[in-house]
DNA sequence: ATAGGGTTAG
């Protein structure tokens, strides 16, 4: 029937519609609705559906769409499983990517080059470099042409590993041999060196994007003011911003997250109001708004502005995530609330939150405040993953109880896993055993750098 | 349907 062939494509546009605006709800209202009145839903309605589902709930419910394709009488198709691993690479679930590509393959689906960039990301992201030059290798082998975002995924690849200089490399080789790269490629190449603090040759850049014939976006904007707030240089960043203006672009959720974030953290917290008024009068709010506002307001010691947030994100619907939950506990204890903090905590486990170490971050540091160290390293040892800010906080912590020794003791733990300990306060470690005659535990300190130091520069050299 | 700018911790 021609005419309801029409009437779904109408109904994929409305559910892709209601998809972009969060309206999930509604979404799955009109699929009812279109249902009901004899209409049916093909794959790409329950396409559409899964990037909103793994955005706005998580990846298992969008995995569900799948079933629901399959008791529709549908098969899932190439899209439907690049969306999949596009939603686990989102969510950092390596396992479950593979996973999928292995379950495409076994229902007959050929993987594409969409789905070799997928995992190639995916790779780049948890660190497997070879992994994601074997799904380089894979486009290869399969007859497939790599496009301009498998050398993009690439170069960001490698700038998200950290190796900014490697990706130039790359980037000029592959220009040589006639890549062209378009904005993205640009951007991603600005805000690598912004990020490793090499302003200039960013600047250079962005000369020569422009020079290129491409107009800088509202992504190269967002990006510059970023880093030109970061390094403060305000006048300069509100500069770009009128350019920014004048250009037509308009702020959207990223850039009011990225200047009411920054402002906040450089402690402009009028600025930051003042933005803050603009975004909500604006426009939706989604999670890492929500996230960006209750972290404004517990920095500001408002932590009742801040709960009421979290009901508001509970009435509209939404869910929050592990960063809302770490703000708060943070929040918490800043404002010396520890107990509340480890409800917090606890209330984030049974939801499921236990991989994230971030809020255990947070609450050492707030234990080690109120003086509870015991309880701090209680909960040090207790913790599966660290990082060197789970070892920092405790140092500090330690050092400011003036348990040097311990300080110590924990620093050379966290050397030999191969982190650092924020350099003020190594030196605090040093100053403090100094000053109370330790001069073996100086001198044991001192070896456990100096080991850590061979073993990093041989473990760079087999790289 | 994939790549680029956003939220946490000293």
């Amino acid at each position: 029937m021609g005419s309801s062939r029409f009437s779904t494509r109408l109904l994929n546009i409305s559910i892709a519609s209601f998809c972009k605006s969060q309206q999930l709800e509604k979404a799955e209202a009109t699929i009812a609705d279109a249902i009901r009145l004899g209409y049916i839903p093909d794959v790409v309605t329950y396409n559409t559906l899964i990037p909103a589902y793994t955005h706005f709930v998580g990846f298992d419910a969008a995995y569900l769409i799948l079933n629901r394709i399959t008791k529709s009488g549908l098969t899932p198709d190439v899209v439907t499983y690049n969306s999949l691993i596009a939603g686990a690479t989102r969510c950092s679930l390596v396992p479950q990517s593979l996973g999928l590509l292995e379950e495409m393959q076994r229902s007959g689906i050929n993987p594409s080059v969409w789905t070799y960039n997928t995992l190639m990301h995916c790779f780049f992201i948890s660190g497997q470099l070879e992994e994601a030059r074997r799904m380089f290798d894979k486009i290869i082998y399969s007859n497939l042409t790599p496009c301009q975002t498998t050398f993009n995924t690439i170069i960001n690849g490698l700038c998200k590993v950290g190796d900014t200089s490697n990706a130039l490399l790359y980037f000029r080789r592959i220009q040589s041999r006639g890549f062209s790269p378009k904005i993205v490629t640009y951007n991603i190449l600005i805000n690598a060196l912004c990020k490793s603090r090499k302003l200039r040759e960013a600047r250079r850049f962005l000369k020569e994007l422009k020079e290129s014939g491409h107009d800088p976006n509202a992504i190269t904007y967002t990006t510059v003011i970023k880093w030109y707030f970061r390094s403060s240089r305000f006048e300069e960043g509100f500069k770009i911003f009128l350019e920014m203006k004048s250009k037509g672009y308009t702020f959207d959720a990223f850039a009011y997250c990225t200047v009411i974030s920054t402002l906040v953290m450089k402690g402009k917290m009028e600025e930051a109001n003042v933005c803050i008024e603009h975004m909500v009068r604006n426009g939706v709010l989604d999670i890492v708004s929500y996230n960006t506002l209750i972290s404004f307001y517990c920095k500001e010691g408002k932590l009742e502005s801040a709960l009421k947030l979290l009901d508001e994100i509970d009435k509209g619907g939404m869910n929050t995530d592990e960063y809302t939950h770490t703000i708060l506990i943070d929040g918490l204890c800043r404002t010396g609330d520890i107990d509340k903090a480890q409800q917090h905590l606890k209330h984030m486990k049974l939801r499921g939150y236990d991989t994230n170490f971030a809020a255990s971050n947070c609450l050492i540091s707030g234990l080690c405040k109120s003086g509870q160290y015991e309880y701090a390293l209680k909960l040090f040892e207790k913790m599966e993953f660290k990082d060197s800010f789970t070892y920092t906080s405790l140092v500090h912590g330690f050092c400011k109880a003036g348990k040097f020794c311990e300080a110590a003791n924990i620093m050379i733990k966290c050397l030999r896993s191969g982190m650092k300990v924020l350099t003020s306060v190594q030196r605090a470690v040093f100053y403090g055993l100094r000053d109370k005659g330790l001069g073996r535990e100086v001198r044991k300190l001192r070896s456990a750098i100096r080991i850590a130091r061979t073993y990093s520069r041989y473990k760079s050299e087999l790289r």
